[in-house]
DNA sequence: GGTTGCTGTGAAACGCGTTCCATACTTTAT
DNA sequence: ATAAAGTATGGAACGCGTTTCACAGCAACC
């Protein structure tokens, strides 16, 4: 495999001008950078990268670190990063970190390691202080509320979501109100709940903890809060669940168990995912994909302008279907 | 940013010295060692890995081609891809062809660039002889069948999952069956349709081109193959569905219209999908998780044993639920 | 005692493109 | 005509870890 020496020799030139043919320089004669050109396709040239991140100290390479991509929210949030990135002329490299921080912790040194330009948090378990600290290493750009005050944050509005779940929910008359979540540690966890049971407070309406789900994120764990709720002689009239899998395996369940959705059980769910609208799930859409998109350019714009962007927040929307 | 240099310097060895500690050679005596690891501990080092890519020549990254992260086919692939790299201890970067050629070929440069090891292809559009010729830069495994000879592939067996849901509706008495896929120029939909074809002409079924679908991907695509048939004055009694959201949004729009399912128009779905389980659907189920795991297996021994590994074909499964 | 074979260590070259600096030739401006 | 500014090109250093080769020290072997 040729490299710029055997070029430049081949175009009677020095390896400077080769280096200069390869970006574009202005400053090289028509005739010399045709000779290089031809060289070039002669010896089938192709520039070797790894040198190239090297002698520039980055590679174009953004790196995404989400629990797991096996799940819309996070498929979706990459789907939307990948848009970013090929827009923006990198590439992008995945980790799943199944919400282990030592994962994270591994895939935050590529940024010490100047293995990536900049990362990108789907999901994070660590802790605000840790991530000021790692985000020392380099430039990266959170989708969710964190307690880190360093990190710039592409996020949607939980507590503005919850709100609309919550309100919606009382507009129909509903009083006894209860919460299903995923990862209860996670930003998106912490925030939801936070400003589920703040919501309540202010509305005067009574928090009970076997109305509160957490760590639930398939269909299987929807129909497991369906059970439950069977079960319960004083059960929630309304169910705001974080994940439309979840509430989707909720409203399956519950019908098997005989109760009426939503006459007995309104269910609100969150994503507006494919499986919502097949299930007629009134639901909270957020645009998860432009999420993505827009954490992207964020940090492309940190690495190119080195300042750091001002956090964005997305706005959300209810979409009211047939489970309230 | 401390380097071997200054690394060796306070520990008053050679830089080759050093380099051997941090590959854990054994002709190192232990007070060197130990002299070396606490000055790498002191001045906080961390290498430079695209210095090591360079020298190394590799880069422990491996290229995973997808038309689309955001299905629920390719994001449950990455996933698996994603825990066989981590196993095996490569990063993963995932690129989004959106069925594009020229940003698969794009792609490919990559191999030739040495910045990836090897690549996995999720689904291509690119030819037999085109995979051929791009697979003599590098380790390339493909996840459908396509024209490559060269190309070691993972693949579920298309042709045997056809042949399941035919063979399930032939034994509940259909006759008419059509079938809908997603991409037909891609080594799934190709395969399928051949598969579908040839069982009808094997077991003396009519092929009617009006019942006959391409190009269907999400549930918005199942209700217009739904509204479709609705209008048919001979409609098929049954339809095979390349995917699970396809089918769920066929079997939804269907009840709108008034078909009943499964008596006036059984739909059997690919995937196995959580949407298949609320909405009771009889599916294939392809093990899309383990196909990328084994993928990625199969590249690395590519990698490390510089050997061809045969290709694998894995096991589907029929879940018969309520709509067949 | 001399050979063979490890153990341990370092100098120097290597992989390969980029970039700083010096140099020289043209233009343009005054 | 002369200084200033721009154009064009090359040499050498740089980024940084790995690897080859040479060599010294030391133990085992015949």
């Amino acid at each position: 495999m040729s490299n710029i020496t055997e070029i430049a020799r081949r175009a009677r030139v020095s390896r400077t001008t080769v280096s200069r043919v390869l970006n574009n320089h202005p400053y090289v004669k028509q005739d010399k950078r045709e000779a290089v050109l031809k060289a070039m396709q002669d010896l089938n040239y192709v520039p070797n990268l790894n040198a190239v991140n090297l002698s520039r100290g980055k590679t174009n390479v953004i790196g995404v670190i989400v629990p797991t991509i096996n799940h819309p929210f996070f498929s979706n949030l990459i789907e939307g990063i990948g848009r970013g990135c090929y827009k923006h002329h990198y590439r992008m490299l995945v980790h799943q970190s199944n919400y282990d921080p030592g994962h994270e912790i591994e895939f935050f040194n590529m940024l010490k390691y100047k293995l990536i330009d900049g990362l990108i948090l789907g999901s994070s378990m660590l802790s605000g202080p840790v991530l000021d600290e790692l985000s020392h290493y380099g430039s990266v750009v959170s989708c969710e509320a964190s307690g880190s005050r360093l990190i710039t944050k592409v996020l949607v509005n939980h507590e503005s979501g919850i709100r609309m779940a919550v309100e919606h929910l009382r507009s129909k008359g509903h009083r006894r109100i209860g919460l299903c979540i995923g990862n209860p540690a996670s930003g998106i966890g912490i925030s939801r709940k936070k400003a589920f049971s703040a919501l309540l407070e202010a509305y005067g309406l009574e928090w009970r903890d076997d109305w509160y789900y957490e760590g639930k994120y398939s269909i299987e764990d929807g129909s497991a809060v369906a059970a439950s709720i069977a079960g319960q002689s004083l059960a929630p009239s309304a169910m705001v669940v974080g994940s439309d899998y979840v509430a989707a395996g909720l409203i399956k369940e519950a019908a098997r168990q005989g109760i009426k959705v939503p006459e007995e059980l309104a269910v609100i769910g969150f994503d507006n995912q494919p499986i919502a609208q097949v299930m007629d799930l009134t639901t909270i859409q957020q645009p998860i994909v432009q999420m993505g998109e827009t954490a992207a350019a964020a940090l492309h714009l940190m690495l190119t302008e080195a300042e750091r962007p001002s956090d964005q927040t997305l706005e959300l929307e209810l979409i009211v279907r047939q489970s309230t």
